[in-house]
DNA sequence: GTGAAAGCGCTAACAC
DNA sequence: GTGTTAGCGCTTTCAC
């Protein structure tokens, strides 16, 4: 049966009843309980334990209206159902809880549509402390007002001009998954990227440590083996045909995330070919399902960079000083099944 | 150089700023921007112009505190980077953020570790409207505390008693799920479960319906042939070990989710088994991941269950009725490839 | 249709 | 070491 479910509310216990039965007054309650100096030890034993008993709370509204902080971080995030993102917001969720601070997460729609991290700011105004932005940056008058405001930023991904930034050498990420290739014996490699005119910075920069690698090895990579897969498994699905469908197809495929390379491997085995023996992949990220398909990739971890964004934030609201130099944290080819060399090398 | 990045906050204009350049009062302010009765057309119209020059928004915690009411959801799941749990996340924030309401994730720490829902309290408390359960109920007592204060609440997996509660017919999974194998001939077969003795109502049902199935056909399941695998990969992983080290091993294997259904799969490759031909897996979500796997398994769309959560929590909130009947989403059979007779029967 | 004023529950000076 | 008090920026009666 349906029904109201709206109830009446029931009175909570507020910093005037624990004062009003420990017999002191409102402020020294609030020391006491902030664990702030210059109160009595048995006067704080004596106000903790009553507000134990009473089930005492602050209101965080009550708190941050007068006080002016919120104790809630914001992480904005492309999409909360990439697996990317959302080890990132489980990595960073664990290290904020931990530290009594609260996680609001905002999707921003997929890649380049959708909600802007510009209006992001709606839910983000005066409601968080901080906002850690992840593989999406905010434009120059958004992340001014924000400042001046006092709003605390890291960024994950991008570089930021004056914040905190944490990620991986997207260019060695690059270098590094080609220079495997090419040692392979491949020279026609095809390239699976995100959205073709994102401004997104890690694609760019995987790009040019592919770029990089072949030059290195004296070769010159072939502009027409670049194609988009939008970093899920459906893009990565559409990716294979494009690169297949053309007059010289590459013997190898770097994809700039195993998901992608999840799409590649399923429109391979659907077109009947042999990985790797008809093809080879290579991934980006270690995806927890690599190892169960035996996907070659570089691995980063994903749940770190939000931990690692999390404590820099936490350092930041606390007024110590942090470090403003980009920091990359460590990456590793990991070979697995997927890559071998070409067919004409064999 | 590391600096500190605490900076002076500049003053944003509050609603005493727009009733003074507009020529009213607060009150009447407060009315127009929330679109209340009782107020000129031509009155409110100047108000909203006013308000958008001075880029004036209303600070959530003065607005909390006054009102009552946080326009802030809390999801809680029991671990944030699972499959399963970021895609009903992702499925939430959007519906939620459409509505103007903000998203507070909160992980429980994984099955039976870690933060309790109870705990989860502490920034639940006054902090949100409402609070939608992933996967894991509160105690009575919580619970109680929680409906007294007002707190709206909406269950996805678990029954509720009172309140809106959604997900699948999870019985019937576990049913469609065996009963496919048992029509493919198959006798002996695995169940790969959560976590032993969880709590946890969705293994408890698939389990009945898996039990079900066999008694439809005349057959009674071997119990030894039950193990964990903690709804991850890794478990699954480990899951077939124990399946497969015995006496009589079965000749196909229920995992309870797509993910330990690929840990079995990652299992048998290393083992040198060949899925289907000489062991059948079928399993439960259908991911992402599974048509790249060719993963038989029970479709049911996740996504939608965190929308339609949502959207009864909208509606809760808004003082209007909602069924309290538990919803059942549908559910499908996807035969992929890794179901087939077993080798007896070919 | 609009305004005045009383809070909401806390924090932070400042006084003692 | 503790208390008093003035806000924080809104919403909401209750007048008019």
């Amino acid at each position: 049966m349906p029904t109201s479910l709206q109830t009446i509310r029931r009175e909570r216990a507020t910093i005037e009843d624990v004062a009003a039965t420990a017999g002191v007054s409102v402020a020294t309650v609030s020391r006491a309980l902030r664990g702030l100096p210059n109160v009595a030890i048995h006067t704080r034993e004596r106000i903790e334990r009553i507000a134990t008993e009473l089930d005492y709370r602050a209101d965080p509204a009550a708190s941050r209206l007068a006080a002016g902080r919120s104790r809630a971080i914001a992480v904005a995030v492309p999409m909360l159902d990439g697996w990317y993102f959302s080890h990132v917001v489980a990595g960073a969720e664990a290290v904020l809880a931990d530290a009594g601070y609260d996680t609001i997460v905002v999707g921003l729609g997929t890649y380049g549509e959708g909600r802007q991290v510009l209006e992001a700011a709606g839910p983000i105004y005066r409601r968080v402390d901080g906002l850690i932005c992840v593989d999406a940056t905010l434009g120059d008058d958004e992340f001014g007002r924000l400042r001046s405001e006092g709003m605390a930023i890291v960024y994950i991904g991008p570089d930021g001009s004056g914040v905190p930034s944490l990620g991986i050498d997207d260019v060695e990420v690059g270098r590094l998954a080609t220079a495997h290739l090419l040692d392979l014996g491949h020279t026609r490699i095809g390239v699976v990227n995100g959205q073709p005119e994102d401004g997104s910075v890690a694609p760019f920069r995987r790009q040019r440590g592919f770029e990089l690698a072949f030059a290195a090895a004296g070769l010159t990579p072939d502009p027409s083996l670049y194609v988009p897969g939008y970093f899920d498994i459906g893009g990565g699905y559409e990716a294979l045909a494009m690169l297949l469908d053309r007059p010289d197809p590459p013997t190898a495929v770097f994809a700039f995330s195993d998901e992608m390379a999840f799409g590649l491997l399923w429109a391979a085995r659907e077109r009947g070919l042999s990985v790797p023996d008809d093809l080879s992949v290579v991934g980006v990220d270690d995806h927890d399902g690599s190892p169960v398909v035996g996907l070659t990739t570089v691995h980063q971890d994903v749940a770190e960079h939000g931990a690692h964004a999390a404590r820099a934030m936490i350092e930041i609201l606390s007024g110590r000083e942090v470090s403003l130099d980009r920091q990359n944290a460590p990456i590793r080819l990991i070979e697995r099944l997927t890559t071998a060399p070409p067919p004409h090398l064999r």
